[in-house]
DNA sequence: TCCTTCACGTACTGAAGGTACGTGAACTTT
DNA sequence: AAAGTTCACGTACCTTCAGTACGTGAAGGA
């Protein structure tokens, strides 16, 4: 049944794991997931899982880095797309609040990411990616003079944290206009950081 | 064995049970505490916590309501000493930074809360304590001008959410100026809201 | 061709959350 | 105050879970 080389092969299970287990993460939580549900979906047996991941928890990591890659490549190539610093940072913001509307990202990346791994571990894991885009941009603001001379870090972790909880509402709201008023009072509290 | 009347031999029994896996579950996490350890750190059987909880869940959600009410009513305590709404808002969000850089409330209500309860329930019972203040105090400030016109549910979510990953942070840090450049930022963000 | 490596499958284990049912003391009723 | 009822728990058990030990057969090297 096995096809292809071995180098193969290990690579499409390995890929039918993270991607079935993706799925079944994001519509019934890390902890409502058994791994026999996840091998049974993947076509493999349990040898075949800890022969990849050495725990369940292991298994998460690999699926939420996929997840934050992609989270910070669609905000990069928005934010990317702008010249000007200030209107990369306008942009990204706005892009990662419409990006973590997705529920997969919203229960995965957000709910039980910190449960699961430990928050530190977590935001060490989203220094690497999507949270280091932030952080850069803003320090890039504060040496240009766009913004108020300060530490980078508090701030960073203030607007990274304005946003997760402001997406998270976003998904569960009815309304289609609380999108644009939270963009609205986002940009004016950015706003706030400039110089006069 | 059984001492006093049948209602106080309840409440002694499951204020035990609250009180030993609060303790639990803030050292070493809602999924590493087993049911066993918690009956045993409280002197009764699984039989006194099923009388009592319906799961591992409700339990948990019993602890996390305590931590709730704790952290709102010492909020709510340094807010309702100003006078001044705004001063209300500015002293009220300091508290919060400072009463959640306790690990206990970190674990618990930061990290474990949403992803145990799932992030709508654990939202709706934050909207019940310390949430529902800043939201009053945000509404009281538009009323009366303070602040720019504008839906006040954004708002109370970036704030919220600043607040919540800010705490997270500065628990984690080393560096005790943190929090002076933390609430520096934020009281930048908020008056940014204010009307010139 | 023989031997080694490795990507799994199979069969099992301990511990977890949860349940069914028994028991005796506290309350109620007559 | 005796009999009956309620209820706060304890005991014993079940199911399911994450994790492990070990076997196997094909791929790759000699």
């Amino acid at each position: 049944m096995t096809r292809g080389t071995r180098a193969e092969q290990r690579e499409r299970t390995r890929q039918a794991l993270v991607r079935e287990s993706r799925r079944l993460f994001a519509t019934l939580g890390y902890g409502a997931v058994g791994l026999s549900e996840i091998v049974r979906a993947a076509g493999v047996t349990k040898g075949a899982l800890y022969h990849h991941f050495s725990s369940k928890a292991e298994l998460f990591r690999a699926v939420l880095e996929q997840v934050q890659e992609e989270v910070a490549e669609r905000i990069a190539e928005t934010a990317d797309a702008r010249e000007d610093t200030w209107e990369q940072l306008i942009s990204g913001c706005q892009a990662f609040l419409t990006v973590s509307t997705d529920p997969v990202i919203q229960r995965i990346m957000l709910v039980d990411g910190p449960a699961v791994l430990g928050w530190s571990e977590w935001r060490a894991m989203n220094e690497t990616t999507s949270g280091r885009h932030l952080a850069q941009v803003l320090g890039d603001l504060i040496e240009e003079g766009t913004i108020i001379a300060q530490p980078v870090e508090p701030l960073t972790h203030l607007l990274s944290g304005a946003m997760n909880e402001a997406a998270l509402w976003l998904a569960a709201s009815k309304d289609p206009a609380d999108l644009d008023d939270t963009q609205k009072a986002l940009v004016a509290m950015l706003q706030a950081l400039r110089v006069t």
